[in-house]
DNA sequence: GAGTGGTCTAGACCACCAA
DNA sequence: TGGTGGTCTAGACCACTCA
């Protein structure tokens, strides 16, 4: 067994900090794709040398930052934006009943162009750097509720195109995972209530200085590392936006 | 030790499951208040006649939302909204560099009336029953940015008067607290972009019609009994709503 | 030094799933 | 039936706090 008392004692971590540190990597590393099934408890406790209860609260960690999912019975899996539920893990928006919907998606443009400083900073890339932006509708129940302006860095999206969006209706994450390799795992919102500007409005079909929720969201993946910028403009007059404080 | 394969089987639920239960009855009956500490690991398991593990395991679910605050060394606390990080636990909106600060609290009104059905299914307390209703400014930075209109149902809020809601400046959360005994847990929200009322706009000092965010808040006590409806018009122009996916 | 929470182990047994 | 995750135990030892 592993010598705890023996770590450098400046930089003391829990050996499930360790392991789950090294789960992460190798997940960085693609050895388990989302969606598929990591090894065993046991097979892993064998791997790093500790017991099978070290391991189980590595990956406990892991699963309460929803980046591995458990399966009773079955196995210990990478989460993964495919699934109804999954599919509308970044989902806020609720209808009056409080119950999500994935909403149809209709393309407005797809791209390619230089990132100004601003999104530049927002994806932690250089000035100029080659970007991908998409702008779409998103169509909730017949009624066109959000402007959406999403900015990707084209170096790890070599390659998409408008066609790809369409084909791949609203769930650009499971679009990210599939094509791309990228699982987003988490994502940072700012949120203001603002006037509709004109473009906006003619597509949402709004008077112009109608009140929408804008929503400002980068989206990171494995180690915090912000691989999308979205603008979300939403008409809240049928939906809204929910959330629970602890 | 208790009989853990004995149990029904048509209602199985984890020993810690029943531990956590029992737990949070206590804190119902007010055996232990905000900001005390509870009984030792070891005592708890000796108490329910269970391994100290066990016992971990329902603390750790309570202190996973925010009910319990462990403090090694020390102990294992009732969380309260008192101290500069608590005092701060279900306020969401933030200034341009990403930091709360507890804003400045002026009183507008504070009035008993009788509960309409919109507030008292929000409460879910009898149509017509005594409320007390507050309305407030919240000042940040020396600018007015919120109009919070907050009702509470009169009966365990007994007495309550404007001087108090003074007196504890902003953080009504304590004040339930430690005047009332009454801890809130956990809250839902519901966010929309509207116009801003007369009434509020003047309030404000904006015009008529400007966006606000709408925070749409019903704040729970242990065992999610709704004990507090708030309806918060935010400015957001200097400051913004925050949250965290995973 | 005594008491608290925090980590780690080894092993037993249960619940669930698939073949 | 065998493999997976899920629960529970008993005990050792570490890290932290405070008197």
């Amino acid at each position: 067994m592993m010598n705890v008392t023996a770590s450098n004692v400046l930089s003391y971590q829990p050996l499930y900090e360790q392991i789950k540190r090294m789960l992460t990597q190798s997940l960085i590393d693609g050895e388990w794709k989302a969606g598929e099934m990591i090894p065993s408890e046991m097979e892993l406790a064998a791997r790093f040398q500790v017991s099978q209860g070290t391991v189980r609260k590595a990956i406990d960690a892991l699963v309460s930052e929803n980046i591995l999912t458990r399966r009773q019975g079955k196995g210990t899996y990478v989460s993964s934006h495919n699934g109804e539920v999954q599919k509308l893990r970044f989902l806020r928006l609720a209808g009056p009943d409080g119950k999500k919907a994935l909403p149809q998606n209709q393309l407005i443009s797809c791209v390619r162009a230089k990132a100004t400083a601003k999104v530049a900073k927002k994806l932690n890339i250089k000035s100029g750097s080659a970007i991908i932006e998409i702008k779409r509708l998103l169509i909730f129940d017949g009624r066109p509720l959000i402007y959406d302006h999403i900015v990707l860095p084209a170096q790890e999206f070599n390659g998409l195109s408008g066609k790809q969006v369409d084909e791949y209706k609203g769930s650009l994450y499971r679009m990210y995972e599939e094509l791309y390799g990228i699982p987003m795992v988490g994502a940072h919102e700012e949120i203001r209530a603002v006037e509709a500007p004109a473009e906006v409005a003619a597509a949402l079909k709004l008077k112009k200085g109608t009140p929408l929720l804008q929503i400002d969201r980068i989206a990171y993946s494995y180690g915090n590392r912000p691989l999308e910028w979205r603008l979300g403009l939403c008409l809240t007059d049928y939906y809204h936006y929910q959330a629970d404080l602890e």
